[in-house]
Formats: C-alpha cells, sequence, structure tokens
DNA sequence: TATGAAATCGACCGCCC
DNA sequence: GGGCGGTCGATTTCATA
C-alpha cells in the first residue's frame, strides 16, 4: 500500500460516501485508476465493509458499560458457552479476551441502569461467573472508528 | 420512528452500501418513499455517518490494549490538557471519562507492545498521571458497530 | 502494465399523482 | 405512499503511453 492509497483510506474511513472524483483528486489521479485502488481495497479485505453509524442517544442507549469478568471455571466448554450466550446479547457490542487479572471485557450499551441489570442477569443465567464488575462511562470524550495509518505497510 | 425505520437501520448499519431498491423491498416499500425515510434519518441524526471500516491486522495495528487510569490531579484544566492529549494521539481511538474506581479508561491499537509503550510515554509527557494500568486483548470475540434497535421509540 | 477519456449503465432525487 | 423522468455519479471499454 502506497502513499495514495493510505490517503484514499483516510477519506473513506472518515466518511465513506466521499464522491469518487473527490478523492480522485485528493491523489491526483483521475476517476478510474482511483476507483481501481479501491476495489482492491475492498478485494484484499484491507477495508472489511460499508456501514451507518447511529446516534446512540437517538436510539435510546446512552449509557455505555464496561464490563470486567472472570470465568467460573477455565475449560474450553466454557469459554464456548459463554461466548455464545454473550454473542447473542445485542447490547453487548464488544467482548474481549484480556492477559491479565480479568478474563474478559465486555463493552455494552443500555438504555439505563436497569438496563444494564438486564443484560447482567441474562448473562449469569447463561453461564458461571466467578467474578462480575462493572464500570459506566460517564461521558465519551473520544470515539472513533478510524485506525491510524501510520503503521501500515 | 417507526418498525420500518428500525428495519432500513438494520440494514445500513450492517451495510450502507445496501442499494435503495432492496431496502426497499425488505420494508415492502417502493424505492421514493423508502429513500425519503432514509434522508429523514440522516437528517434527524440517528444515522450520523456513513464509513468504511477497516481490518486492524491488515493496517498493521492487530494490538488492542485497555487502558485504565487515575488523574494526577482533578481540576477542569488537567482535564482539558489530558483531553487534549489524548485526542491528537490516533492510536487512541476511545476515550471515557468513567466512574468508579479509575478515572478514565482508554482503548488504544497498536502494532505490538513497544508500540504500546510509546503510547503511553506520550501521554505521560503531557500530563501527570496518577496510576496507569493496561490490559492486552489476546483476542477478539466480538466487535460491532451495530446498536441494538430494542430500545428505540 | 497502468493511466486517462469517453460511453454506458444504474442509482438517486426532483417532480406530480 | 407511489410512479415517472431527468440528472448525476459509478463502472466498463477502449485507446494510449
Amino acid at each position: 500500500m502506497d502513499k495514495k492509497d493510505l490517503q484514499i483510506l483516510a477519506l473513506l474511513q472518515k466518511n465513506a460516501a466521499t464522491p469518487l472524483a473527490e478523492l480522485a483528486q485528493a491523489v491526483n489521479l483521475s476517476s478510474t485508476p482511483c476507483w481501481r485502488r479501491v476495489q482492491k481495497l475492498y478485494e484484499s479485505g484491507v477495508i472489511q465493509k460499508q456501514v451507518a453509524l447511529c446516534d446512540p442517544r437517538k436510539l435510546n442507549v446512552p449509557v455505555t458499560v464496561f464490563v470486567s469478568l472472570r470465568a467460573g471455571e477455565h475449560s474450553d466448554a466454557w469459554m464456548k458457552r459463554f461466548v455464545r450466550a454473550a454473542r447473542d446479547i445485542p447490547e453487548i457490542i464488544e467482548i474481549y479476551r484480556m492477559s491479565g487479572d480479568v478474563d474478559y471485557l465486555l463493552k455494552v450499551v443500555v438504555p439505563d441502569i436497569a438496563g444494564y441489570d438486564k443484560v447482567y442477569k441474562r448473562l449469569i443465567a447463561a453461564v458461571d461467573l466467578q467474578d462480575v464488575s462493572s464500570g459506566f462511562a460517564m461521558e465519551v470524550l473520544k470515539a472513533t472508528t478510524e485506525l491510524p495509518l501510520d503503521y501500515a505497510d
């Protein structure tokens, strides 16, 4: 990936609806070669997809909760059950297996505290958990889907 | 927002490039009224924007780190300096002010551990921090930008 | 082999019903 | 909410360096 590809990515990460003409102008190319570059970025999987980002407040899920938890037991079966259960809960939008003192970290979006409690109950109903601790986001200071392009080869 | 709007949102959250015709068919509408609904969703800010999502591995930032930190001092000036510094670091893609024992939670993407150390150093060079603890994601089990639509009015 | 110009094709967006 | 038609941008072909 050369400089032009990275410029294209920078623009598309900000706004996937950027007209091809504008994209082409930004990288000093005419639309055809620029278009082919964009195609290649999709085909090679660098760009995974193109999505609409919604406002959590407008969808009535203004509260973000980070949940740290420790597994009830450390077996493959437990993990599978846990992942299956957590993936099926739409309020849980991110799941990470972590190093260190907590086993998993979840990012959860809910309307309010009561909404979080429902998710919590649904989770402990599905699997045994040794420890669950939740932290509420008071304020979102930054939230972007743009990945840094400084490290790409 | 009625059921059709939510169906449209569900599809656009998965794929913002969905052709209007397909969208219209999914909600049993002809393209014009469907298009008008989509416009309204943008204008009303329910849909904030449309972005390209990239593969972190392809961009050489396969490592996700969650950083919990406590402020060096609790003043408005400190917070402003911190937010300004952290926002300017492209590897820091999310910043939350938290309740509870940690003051802030950061989501950071880097190529490797050494890359994280650079971000860490850059951060402590900018502001005084009382406590910093980092957790590395070993595995991403779920990561979506789709918000749950169950709570929307 | 990669680019650019031009023609085609389809989606989008205004009109009116 | 639906249907029509113009306009615009996206995609393909072809010529070129």
